[in-house]
DNA sequence: CGCAATTGAGTTGTGCGCAATTGAATTGCT
DNA sequence: AGCAATTCAATTGCGCACAACTCAATTGCG
């Protein structure tokens, strides 16, 4: 038994749609948790690879998190204003613009330590879903990547 | 073996991000898809919705969609400027705004009819996975929506 | 070496997404 | 009927995402 063709443009049947529609619900969750700590969740989730990574030019954090400067630059400003990264031109490459967190932006990684955990609280997924969910929206985000060139 | 406590910050944890990735992921090939159609995929959407369900008032499409008034109305009339859908005001409730895609508006769901195919096989999952994956993040939605009331 | 091509940030412009507010219309309650 | 509470759309303001562009620094090629 197939599909009526006609119901192929379906809203229900967009998986866009459902992965847009989860992606703005963990936007509303993020907000409200984020809100105490002063970010977004984009500003979140620059702090996460500073964290990890320490000081890293603006092109390297693009690349963790697929973005360019045009959205990070305003950003990193902002972040910059807050006092918890600071920027500073390369010596041997003056192209470069390298960014780390300041004590601030460290001892914000406290205060973050247990956002992870609400958040999957607020899944009412296990461990295992998650990972498993991970794993099958990074395969779909790879094929979709190749189909772009 | 658990995860040690550190760890729980690391980006590439973070289900959060590999949801968004796939998101912005599918907006790019959407844009690639859409672009013939004059169309960004938040319009598509409003479009898939009005080419199921005819003419309706704001209110309810933005039910379907989860988008509130703030999105919605710039963006409609975006939709109008492009001669692709119409909006009065309801004659028994003037605070109602119905909109209905016009001719033109209709005419395009046939150009639109092959977007979901070439989306599919963009992703490169079978239907099967798209199904399960879709149930998945609805599930996900529905219990991130019930933590933010 | 010298000059063209490339690289890295930043800026501009457009379009979402959402909170907060406004203002008009409607409903509900007494 | 009269008035408060609610509903609906629109607007404002802010931040993100992305394309297109600028500009300076660097690289590479002849």
């Amino acid at each position: 038994m197939t599909t009526p063709a006609a119901d192929w443009l379906r809203l229900d049947q967009q998986i866009c749609f459902s992965l847009n529609a989860a992606s703005r619900a963990f936007g509303g969750v993020y907000r409200v948790i984020l809100k105490d700590l002063g970010l977004t969740y984009p500003q979140y989730l620059v702090m996460l690879v500073l964290w990890e990574h320490g000081e890293l030019p603006v092109k390297r954090l693009g690349e963790h998190l697929r973005l360019d400067s045009g959205t990070l630059s305003p950003l990193l400003k902002r972040l910059e204003a807050a006092g918890l990264v600071q920027r500073e031109r390369s010596a041997h490459d003056e192209r470069s613009v390298r960014v780390r967190p300041t004590g601030e932006g460290l001892a914000l990684r406290e205060r973050a330590a247990e956002v992870p955990r609400r958040i999957a609280a607020a899944t009412g997924f296990d461990l295992d879903e998650i990972q498993d969910l991970r794993a099958r929206l990074d395969r779909l985000t790879a094929a979709l990547d190749s189909a772009t060139p």
